[in-house]
This record gives structure tokens, sequence and C-alpha cells, in this order.
DNA sequence: TATACTTGTAGTCAAATAAACCATAAGATA
DNA sequence: TATCTTATGGTTTATTTGACTACAAGTATA
């Protein structure tokens, strides 16, 4: 294959020389209990086996690598629709031992009530883990994760993401938490509330918290269309 | 070769279901007279001979996609040492006419001053466009190009990167100025200049403007090891 | 030399925001 | 009933913003 690229005073470089595997890693992420955890799946065979990495896998000759990822989610996690994002390509030379490899790797965001590890997944192979609390992982997927959990923490300030880590109706404090959690930052309870309701973004989803020992607070949703208007005519979050 | 990520319930691909070939495309963009630019070469041969597009190329086998970047950039335009950013990987199947080609965007951001094109490249292979005037680019490069921007506007709201594409030496309303064009705000002269001095990032460089027909404004410099200071602590522009 | 013209630089003031609190409400539990 | 916990609504003060005014420091030109 001749270079068809010729627009770069670069010699020729053989198909052999530019020819690469790609593959897909991908940090699932969701909120448990207080706790940001991440989906890590555990090697089966191999030199790695018995290690722990990001669950991923490799793109179909004639698939968009946005749809390939999706696909592989879903496989994963029997979740349709995940809220997915793509982070960044890795791609040093000596990443993966058996051969040059690049990878893409991906954020996803889910709520945990929806999640089902998918047949073919014993409990043993596949595992949440809490991202404070992260072993060391297979060729550079600490380096993805952490790649990916920094783009986290910039997206949730801009963009409402956080609530695709929530089940549908949830109170301010799960919120705040979330917030809390995410970006390691302690915040007041009322000024959260207050900032929070002042964007308009929540709407009152007309229940209350059930099970709690206390008073039991209002239940929220996210609504999608105001979300809409609101990045229309320019909007940040800051917290 | 077998899938050696065997973590998946996906069926094994043969590799010539996941070798592709992989590029890199890079948006270099600078600061010229009130207009950030961006620098685009012609094509000379094939399908789509005389159209502009990204500079771009082959990432070889041993080498890791940044430092293919950073060659790939020096080779083109003589300077060493440029800000490099990965933005994104392009993959759709249908891109590259060809073939299968996945892509890495990324984008630069130079000071024209120490611009160069180098050898190779006539005056009719590689021009300045403004980024407000970009004609129809081969293949997806208007989407690596809008793609680029948007992380340039976002990015320069959140990290000082925007000295890059100035002179060493700078006046404020130079400064506030590549705001305005990259951010496309118009902004007030006397608030930009309380807000970004507050910041302390910016030494008096001494000098004074020169060659101006009327008051000439004091020259200020970037403060490297200020910023990295200030970013311990963590740091957040706006404006 | 005087005057106009242009941009630089400093400051004012009211409105908006943020940060740190305080107080009461609404329940559950003992 | 008293107590405990979280929810929710306010207050207060300091800080930041945005709009605007005024004067300084030069150049150009009448």
């Amino acid at each position: 294959m001749k270079n068809p690229l010729p627009f770069l005073p670069t010699n020729d470089l053989s198909a052999a020389e530019v020819m690469s595997s790609i593959t897909i890693d991908c940090c699932v992420f969701s909120f448990e209990k207080g706790n940001l955890e991440v989906l890590l799946v555990q090697h089966g065979e191999g030199i790695s086996k018995g290690k722990w990495g990001l669950p991923g896998g490799w793109i179909k000759k004639e698939e968009d690598i946005d749809v390939a990822a999706d696909r592989l989610l879903s496989e994963l996690t029997g979740v349709k629709d995940i809220y997915l994002e793509q982070v960044r390509t890795f791609g040093k030379p000596e990443r993966f031992p058996l051969g040059r490899v690049i990878t893409v790797g991906y954020y996803a965001l889910i709520n945990r009530e929806d999640f089902n590890v998918k047949a073919g997944f014993t409990a043993s192979e596949a595992k949440w883990y809490r991202v404070k609390d992260i072993p060391d992982l297979i060729y550079d997927h600490n380096e993805i994760l952490q790649a990916s959990l920094n783009r986290l923490r910039g997206k949730v300030k801009r963009a409402p993401i956080g609530f695709n880590l929530l089940p549908e109706k949830f109170t301010l404090l799960q919120l705040m938490q979330l917030y809390t959690e995410i970006l390691d930052v302690e915040m007041d309870k009322s000024n959260f509330r207050r900032k929070f309701l002042k964007m308009k973004l929540l709407q009152e989803a007309g229940g209350k918290q059930t099970g709690v020992s206390h008073r039991a607070a209002k239940l929220y949703r996210f609504d999608e269309e105001i979300y809409q208007n609101l990045t229309r005519k320019g909007f940040n979050f800051e917290f």
C-alpha cells in the first residue's frame, strides 16, 4: 500500500511499518454507597493470568470505534444506551508485551441498579473496585484509569453527566455526595443545595426517601429538556 | 495472532480483522494580526489532488504516538518543543476512501515568529488559513479541526496555554485579543487587566511596546514557575 | 506649539456570588 | 416526651463581577 497521504516530506513506509492492532479499553464507573467504583476483570490465561485489568476488546474491521466501544460495553454489562466518552489513545510501543497494540481509552457511567454482569462472567471474573483502592493492573491500565478519572473530574464540573451514575430519582444529599466523592472536596450542604437548585436543572419527582431513620428528603429527577435549553445558551457548572 | 485479551466473551477475530493503518493529523494553530489561524497543506496527487487538508503522517512501528506527532510537527515547521495535545481518535470505517485508516487528532500551538515552513514545501503547498474561513477539507478533516478548536477553547480557560501562541514578550491587550479571538467573546479592557494581573502569573518584562502611534504598553512575560506553584494548589481560569 | 486622537492604566460603584454560619422543621427512636 | 439526625430555609459578610468614568502618556497633525 503506497502512502496515500503524500503531503509530508517523509519517506514512504511499507505496510508492515504502519499496520497495528487496535483495541478499546474502558473504565466503567458506578457509584455505590458513597464510593466511586470501577469495574475490573480478571485475566484467565496468558502471561498476566490472575491480574486485573480494564475490560476491553478488539475493534472490528468495518466498525466505528465509538460503536465498537458501545458494543463491548453492552456485551459486558447488559446495559444499553450507556454514557460513553472517549478519553485518549495510548500508544507506547512497549505498552503491550506481545506486539504493537494501540488502545483507545473510554470511560462509561452507569447506574448500578441497572447493572448485571453478563453471562460468561462469574463473580470471580469481574468485580467492582473503589477508585481509591485500585490494585496493580495489567499493561498500562493504571495510566488509562487515571486519565479517565481526570477526564471525569473535569467533565462533571461542566456538564451534568453525574446523573448517569444515580438512580432516576435521588435526593440532593446523594447528588452532593456524588460530587464530593468524584472531586474529593468537602462541600456545605446548604450552599450546594442553593446553588444547584438555582440552576433549575432538577424537577421534583414527587416522592420522598423511604427507609431512613430521620426526616425523609424530597426526591428529584434530572430534566433533560431543561438541560438542553441551558446548554444552548452557554452554561457552566462550577462547585 | 490469537486474541491476547481473552477477557471478553466475544469470538476471536483473525488478525486481518483487527489490523489497521494508523495516522496522525494535526491542527497547527497560530495567532497573527488578531486572527487565529491554522496551517493547511495541499495534496499534490491522488484522488484529492488540489484539495487542502491537515498536515499528518504515519506512525512508525516502534514509535509512541505522541513522539510521532512531535516528529511530524518538527519536520513540518522546523520548530522544536511545540505545545502539543492529543484531541481524539477518529475511526469511522468510511472516513478514508482507500481503506480502513484510523487517525489520531492533535493540535499544536506555535508562535508565528519562530515558524518557518520546512524545505520541501513551497508556498503553494502549505498555507495559513483563518479558522473563521476554512474551505472544504479532505476526508473528515473539517471534523477534526472542529474538535480541536473546541478542545482549545475549553483548555484555554483552564490553563495558560495561550502564551504558546504569543511572542515571549507581549502586552496585556495582545493577550486579551487572543482570548477574545479564541473564545469569540467581547471583553472589557480594564476588567480583563484587573482579573489577569490578580492571578500573578505575569512578570513585567521591563520594556515597552515600540513602533505604535500611541502610548506604548508595558511588556509582560509568562512566568512558568509561578504557574506551576499555582496549579499545585489547584487553580482555575475563567473569563 | 497646541490640539486632537488613540490606547494604556487606575479607580469607582452597584449588583451578583460565594463562604461560613445559624435556626428551625420533620421525622425516627428510645 | 425528650433526643437524635438529617432536611431545608435563612442571614451575614466578604469577594468578585460588570459597566463605566477619568486621567495618563504618547503620536500625529494643524
